[in-house]
DNA sequence: AATAAATAAAGAAAAAAATCTTTATATTAA
DNA sequence: TTAATATAAAGATTTTTTTCTTTATTTATT
């Protein structure tokens, strides 16, 4: 089970695609405040990782840093950047424009985490025809016809769960590549769809059951 | 570095704990539909995980399964819940009425994940005064003398990344245990605090460096 | 009643990730 | 110029997690 897709490209840890985010928000914090040089022991005591994880994390990058001096913060932003494919923008749509929605699409930052939402979709009459700032909400009937004009890749999916699967193959066969989940249902698509799920539920249990353990540990 | 907290406890592995939720809401859905018993190998098969794995997570909530008939539906989903936490309900907090937060506000299945949010906070007039559904945003200099008050227990945390330190050290101070953190920012809190941070941008990383390796697989 | 088949449960092995250790290099200061 | 020191880089070890294997139990079938 579990097809981990062993390819020559593909041997960069998750878990290293996953802090490289956070190393580069502290960075251009850092930046911000005039740093212009970071060694990984630093960067690590700030975000509380092992200094030699942030070495070995940054290493993969590409970029060099320096005996006693560390990196060259520019560097290393554009070369987090490039490696992660953050300095080419993809556009995205969106699908389902209630909370959830309406906020990932108020993320301007997203555009500097490589792409943009370009148009929001829905079926209510509630919401079709509205704008979430300069983000229009159209017709889910229309979907299909502009992801292929428009070749747009990436898909976020935020509906309910009740019509998730649904959605998902409808964009799918508009040309989507790579949908991002936000309902807590397992999606079944054709091979090729790359599937980021963001479950908002094992966030939860996790916190439940620290704060569950920690209680419970004061208590005696 | 790292701190584990190694105890008796506290052995659960936390992918563990993250898969368990999905298993939870795949059983719900199979309970609705009728099931009235089911098989590790068949939750393995519907939401891709391999079979002895689905067995040793549902091992660690002591339920038990027969062989040739499965797990009893019903004590699975009690004993999953059970195990989580999720059969008794915490108060919480949330500060920053933006988007994200009212996204949160309207998750009423929060409350079947262990926590309900009873109020919500900010600082914009715009905001102060309105209501989310049934919850009331209020002004956050409230916030101290409520949380002590109501001993609530959990803060989640959807203010700008630029405020998200301070309000969270203002979090800790009024007695909260346990922040699930939206923002960005490496929260540093007193030993005690539980943080759980949900970063979006390390999924978007992930998203974008698969859909680019994809890409770049396909050109050649 | 006996046998076959399916599957939970327990244990072993493998894989992945994090941590620790060593080495090499560059900078600063004497 | 040399020595001391900080740190990047590479390698080894440990830990954690997942996957594989075996065993035992239970139900269905003959």
């Amino acid at each position: 089970m579990k097809t981990q897709e062993k390819d020559s490209r593909d041997i960069v840890p998750e878990p290293t695609v996953k802090r490289l985010p956070l190393y580069l928000h502290f960075l251009k914090k850092a930046k911000e405040n005039g740093v212009l040089t970071i060694s990984a022991p630093i960067i690590g005591q700030e975000l509380e990782q092992d200094p030699t994880q942030v070495v070995k994390d940054l290493a993969y990058t590409g970029v060099k840093g320096r005996p006693r001096v560390g990196y060259n913060i520019y560097e290393l932003i554009k070369g987090i950047e490039e490696f992660l494919g953050f300095n080419q923008v993809y556009d995205a749509f969106l699908v389902g424009a209630g909370n959830l929605g309406s906020a990932l699409i108020n993320y301007p930052e997203f555009r500097s985490f490589g792409f943009k939402i370009i148009a929001a979709f829905d079926i209510s009459d509630d919401v079709v025809g509205t704008q979430r700032g300069d983000v229009n909400v159209l017709h889910f009937n229309v979907f299909k016809e502009l992801a292929s004009k428009l070749k747009v890749r990436i898909g976020i999916l935020t509906t309910p769960a009740k019509v998730a699967q649904e959605v998902a193959e409808q964009m799918a066969k508009a040309g989507i590549r790579a949908i991002w989940n936000f309902t807590p249902v397992k999606l079944k698509l054709p091979e090729g769809v790359i599937v980021q799920n963001t479950s908002m539920y094992s966030n939860v249990a996790v916190l439940v059951m620290k704060l569950n353990n920690q209680l419970k540990k004061n208590k005696d």
